[in-house]
DNA sequence: CGGTTAAATTTATCAGTGATAAGTTACTTA
DNA sequence: TAAGTAACTTATCACTGATAAATTTAACCG
C-alpha cells in the first residue's frame, strides 16, 4: 500500500468523525491505511503536525462563504462569514478541539486584504475591523467549543433544575436557555457583536 | 502519607503551572504526593474528575468579582465580572484548557439570581440577560485559550509579514494586531458585546 | 487492651499511546 | 543494470490512564 499526505488527512478525518479526537491514535489511523504505525511518521513530523493539517483542510472544505457577495451588506457579510466558521467547525467531531489544538497556517493574505478594503469601504478603519475579526473568531470558536462538548447527564440537568426551582428569576433564564438551540445562541451572540461594532464604531 | 482531595488539588494546580496540562500525569501528581499512582483513584474516580475539581477551585479562587459593587453601573459590572473571569482562566498555566475540558459544576445559584435581578432591575428581560451572559462566557473562553496557545515561532511570524507585506491594509491591520497587548483585545471585542446588548436590547 | 471493620494505600499488571532507530523493499534515474 | 533515494516495516522505548487484588493504616467498640 502506498499513501500519501491528502490520504493520510481524508483518512484521519474519517476516523475523527467516527471515533472522536480523543480516540484518534496514529495506530487507528494506520490501520485504517493499511500500513504499519512508524508510516505516518515519514509524512508528518509528529501528530501535532497532523492535526493542523487536518484544521487546514477542515476549514478549506466547510469555511466557503469567504468574501462578500455582490450587494451585501457588511453587517451581513460578517454574520455569514463567522456562521461560516462554525459550520466548518461544526462539521466534524470535535472540529473545535481540532482548530483549537492546531497551528494555525497563514490563509489566503490576498482574501483577508479583500475583506478588509470592503468593510473599510464601509468607512471603518483597518484596525478597527481587526478588532471585530479577532472577537469574531474567538467567540466561534468558545460557542463551537461548547457545542461539541459532551452535554450533562440527565440526571446533572434534573440536578440543576431542582437546585434553580427556589429562584424563579434564575429558572426561568435557564428555561430560555434550554428552550434555544445552540445555533439560536449563537446567532444571538454574534448579533450583539455586529450590534456593538455597528454603535461604537462607524463612520 | 495521607492525602486528601483539596491536597491533590492543590498540587495537581502546582504541577499544572510548572509543567503545563500535557505533561500533567497521575504518576507526575503521585509523585509529587509521595503516593504511589493508583492511590490518586481511590479520591477520582478518573482523571476527568480530577480535572473538574481542579477548574472547580481555579475559578474559586480566580473568579472573585461574582456580583455587582453598590452603585456600579451595568455596563462596568458585565465588564468586571468578564475580566475576572478571564484572570481566572489566566491565573493557571493552561487554565483555558482545563475550563474547557472539565464538566461544569453547578455554580452558586443563588449568586447567579442575584445578579440576574441586578440586570433586570436595568431595565433587562431574564432571557436577554442570559443570552449575554452566554456570549460573554464563551467569548472569554474563545480569548483565553487563544491567549494561552504556544505562540507562533519568530520565522513563522517573520514569514506572515514577509507574505503580507504586498498589501497595505492588511499589513496594516497585522501591525495594529501586533502592537496591542492580548488584554486590551479581550476588552476591545467585550466592549462590542456590551455596547451591543446596550443598543439592541435595553429599555 | 484486643479485635473487627472500613478506609486508604501499595504492588503488580494491562492495554494503549506517540515516537525513534535501524533494517528492508520499491521505485527512479543515470 | 547499478546506485540512490523515497517509502515503509520491524522492533522497541518510555510513558500514559486505569483496574484488581493484596496489604497496611486508622477508627471504633466491647
Amino acid at each position: 500500500m502506498k499513501i500519501d499526505k491528502t490520504a493520510i488527512i481524508s483518512a484521519a478525518l474519517d476516523l475523527l468523525n467516527e471515533a472522536g479526537i480523543d480516540a484518534l491514535s496514529t495506530r487507528g489511523l494506520a490501520q485504517r491505511l493499511n500500513v504499519q504505525q512508524p508510516a505516518l511518521y515519514w509524512h508528518f513530523k509528529n501528530k501535532q503536525a497532523l492535526l493542523t493539517a487536518m484544521n487546514a483542510v477542515m476549514l478549506r472544505l466547510g469555511h466557503t462563504h469567504r468574501e462578500p457577495a455582490p450587494g451585501q451588506s457588511w453587517q451581513t457579510f460578517i454574520r455569514d462569514h463567522a456562521t461560516s466558521f462554525r459550520k466548518a467547525l461544526l462539521s466534524f467531531r470535535d472540529g473545535a478541539r481540532v482548530h483549537a489544538g492546531a497551528h494555525t497556517e497563514h490563509e489566503d493574505i490576498e482574501q483577508t486584504d479583500r475583506t478588509l478594503r470592503f468593510m473599510i469601504g464601509h468607512g471603518f478603519s483597518a484596525a478597527d475591523v481587526m478588532n471585530l475579526n479577532i472577537a469574531v473568531q474567538r467567540y466561534v470558536v468558545g460557542c463551537v467549543l461548547e457545542e461539541q462538548a459532551e452535554s450533562p447527564s440527565p440526571e446533572a440537568a434534573a440536578a440543576l433544575d431542582a437546585k434553580v426551582r427556589p429562584y424563579p428569576v434564575a429558572a426561568s433564564a435557564l428555561g430560555h436557555y434550554r428552550r434555544r438551540s445552540p445555533e439560536q445562541h449563537f446567532l444571538d451572540g454574534l448579533d450583539l457583536l455586529i450590534c456593538g461594532f455597528e454603535a461604537r464604531y462607524h463612520r
